[in-house]
DNA sequence: AGCACA
């Protein structure tokens, strides 16, 4: 007969290192919720946004006592449990365990949720996250974001198949050093399913992009960037020598992409930040190197020469009054007509460079063994990764193709010789391409110049494949990369 | 503001 009249109190009885916490702002995060409750004990799961409102949550101590800690600190507190400044009640929960019984990372879909902890968002570019992730399948649409303990994206693809085997391969793995930064630690992929299931992209910009979509704007935030690398008044262009070399381009006949400009100029030295910029009628680019010495070599050595024969794109170089470019977004493609790329660190290929008599090897040579100077090398001569790729008999999916189909790869470098005829796309030497490609890119007679040289830029008219394949193939190196990083 | 498959 005992009433006590008071049956809320059947709530805050039986300790438990579960806490239920009530009143939670809307779309109270995970991150928010273990802010609120670390300072007291271990945290080892929680549930968010539960009950009918949705402003509900749970969290469980590891141990029994640090919830005690907590609950008895905030009820003798003045100052209530707060989240995002709104009061939050705590109490023991009457279960002694959080039972998430359904996982949404294990419910599979075609979106990626994907994490790296220890980078920031400024240390991986959405090319990168393009680079690694498009070595499975066609990757349809990125965002990224930052998260309290590291760097997020989401990353969509055609279909499940192409998420599962990406999700397999490489959760857990490493992103390739020279990908990143220097100063970036650790960069291990942790991938789960996202409960998306189709990520809305309103704008190409820096965090975000759709690569399905190729006409979709680019946000004009993200243009801020570009903006502010305009070269000084032409008065000041002769400056004192400096890292950054400004090169104007003359008879602009062919596209010339950062891409372009990258393999060109990655011959002499790494290649920090490349900007392409309008500049009273003509096509200006800023190239920006670790040091002035590689400046200056490739100063005199590229001065008056042409990237494509017959006098076309000829480049005129100075010394930039600038030092540092300050790139605030990077695209590697043309096809967004925001021609900007800073941290250019993606493997690139090998670019005929006619009216010089040698080729550059940027792929083996300009990301990985950082400033070196090539010597001459024999036009035609694959990068020697490629090789080592075809020899070690790996088994891979062909990105460009449809996703989940896997190719053996052909023995040697006698496919790309039998296959890739002369002056054809550098990225199809040495690397194992798939007929359909070869033949779809081929049948593009605009992409073929005078001389048989074929131009790593393109007619603006089909941009969407091959800048598709372009990257697929690109990609498909780093993922041989990662491959060979982690055995 | 009061206990769970989003």
């Amino acid at each position: 007969m005992s009433t006590c009249g008071q049956p809320q109190f059947r709530y805050t009885q039986t300790p438990s290192k579960v806490l239920h916490l009530r009143s939670l702002p809307r779309e109270c995060s995970e991150e928010e919720l273990i802010e609120l409750c670390k300072p007291f004990g271990n945290i080892v799961n929680t549930k968010c946004n539960v009950g009918a409102n949705r402003n509900q949550a749970f969290v469980e101590f590891s141990d029994l006592n640090q919830a005690i800690q907590m609950v008895s600190y905030y009820a003798s507190s003045s100052e209530p449990a707060q989240v995002r400044g709104k009061t939050v009640y705590i109490q023991y929960s009457n279960r002694h365990e959080i039972v998430n019984n359904k996982s949404p990372d294990d419910v599979p879909g075609i979106v990626l949720l994907v994490t790296i902890e220890g980078v920031e968002a400024g240390d991986m570019s959405v090319d990168v996250s393009h680079l690694v992730f498009s070595a499975f399948g066609f990757v349809h649409k990125i965002a990224t974001f930052e998260k309290a303990d590291g760097f997020q994206a989401l990353i969509q693809f055609t279909d499940a198949d192409a998420a599962s085997s990406t999700r397999n391969a490489l959760d857990g793995r490493s992103i390739p050093r020279y990908l990143l930064p220097e100063h970036v630690g650790s960069c291990h992929l942790r991938i789960s399913y996202s409960a998306h299931t189709d990520l809305n992209i309103k704008f190409q910009s820096h965090r975000s992009r759709d690569y399905t979509n190729p006409h979709l704007l680019v946000n004009p935030t993200a243009m801020e960037g570009p903006m502010q690398v305009l070269p000084c008044p032409d008065g000041k262009k002769k400056e004192p020598e400096s890292n950054m070399l400004l090169a104007a381009i003359e008879n602009m006949q062919y596209a010339v992409t950062v891409d372009v400009l990258h393999t060109v100029f990655s011959a002499f030295g790494t290649v920090q930040k490349i900007a392409i910029f309008e500049k009273s009628g003509g096509t200006q680019a800023l190239i920006q190197y670790p040091d002035i010495g590689t400046v200056t070599v490739a100063k005199e050595a590229l001065e008056g020469h042409c990237i494509y024969d017959g006098g076309y794109c000829k480049l005129h170089l100075s010394y930039s009054c600038h030092t540092d470019l300050n790139v605030k977004f990077a695209i590697s493609n043309t096809s967004f007509r925001c021609r900007c790329q800073s941290n250019y660190q993606i493997p690139q290929a090998t670019l005929m460079y006619p009216g010089n008599s040698y080729t550059t090897t940027a792929a083996a040579t300009a990301p990985i063994h950082t400033g070196q100077v090539p010597a001459q090398v024999p036009t035609g001569q694959m990068p020697a990764w490629g090789l080592t790729l075809q020899s070690s008999g790996l088994c891979v999916s062909v990105p460009g193709t449809f996703p989940g189909q896997t190719y053996p790869m052909p023995p040697g470098p006698a496919y790309a010789a039998a296959a890739i005829p002369t002056g054809f796309s550098p990225y199809s030497q040495g690397s194992p391409v798939s007929p359909a490609i070869t033949s779809m890119t081929m049948t593009q007679p605009n992409n073929v110049l005078p001389g048989g040289v074929s131009p790593t830029g393109y007619s603006s008219a089909c941009l969407l494949w091959p800048m598709i394949l372009l990257n697929s193939l690109c990609l498909f190196y780093t993922f041989v990369m990662i491959i060979l990083s982690n055995v």
